[in-house]
DNA sequence: ATAATATATGAACATATTAACATGTATTGT
DNA sequence: ACAATACATGTTAATATGTTCATATATTAT
């Protein structure tokens, strides 16, 4: 019950629940995350902290970044609900448009590799 | 996103997710769950108020008593997810032992019609 | 080695949540 | 009408949580 109840708290912040359904996208580092969310990196790794004691994440390092991916486990007890529950279109991500948004940004600018996307409002 | 965070942290906490669980084995009016959970009466309907706000149970009056109940739509939202977190066997309840211990007596005494169970420790 | 990048962590503060206590309302029984 | 039962609600005090700021650690590049 205590772990329920972990994992119920870690998705009832609105901070955690955007990085879990991020996540659910796509595997990100902790520099990717607090670009998306626009958030500091202090804060973000905070919370990933918490996902990560409730066992709804894990982490890889890889290379000089640490990546953090949802279990697939986690993934299939979980993602059905967060599909279902409440919105008009039940099989749309419940993500923010504004980090879809980013997320894409994010993406196509590599963000990891290239070291170029500081000034992401720059050239084509 | 804030519905779904309003049904997340209706859960994380272990008073509401004991009532949760009890509500999932049997519709129980206030009083029942007062003596099931051994709390005072007005901490119980504190915490079904949350509930409730979370559009996870719904009340109906009954002549003296209000029953809560689980609608059917959240009971096929959440069981099969609560079955499935945590704990080596995934097909019993979550319910505290204690609880489940106290479930019974009630309903075996009646609490509701019979008002005989104020001393529940009195004779067969 | 040193600097730069990526991430984690600890302390302090502000805010939110929970529980206890007192009290209010609604229904039933007499 | 009155008392008793069942339930709800407002207020306050204790506790928990989230954020920020400062700082520490680990990896890579030079």
């Amino acid at each position: 019950m205590k772990e329920i109840i972990k994992a119920f708290k870690a998705l009832s912040d609105p901070t955690r629940l955007r990085i879990f359904l991020l996540l659910l996208e796509k595997d990100l580092c902790v520099c990717e995350l607090t670009y998306v969310l626009d958030m500091s990196q202090s804060r973000v790794s905070h919370q990933l902290r918490l996902l990560r004691d409730a066992d709804l994440v894990e982490d890889k390092r890889e290379g000089r970044w640490i990546i953090y991916t949802i279990p697939q486990r986690t993934r299939e007890d979980l993602e059905p609900l967060l599909r279902r529950l409440s919105g008009p279109n039940p099989a749309e991500s419940k993500l923010l448009p504004r980090d879809i948004d980013r997320l894409d940004v994010c993406l196509r600018e590599n963000l990891r590799k290239g070291r170029k996307a500081e000034a992401h409002q720059s050239s084509v």
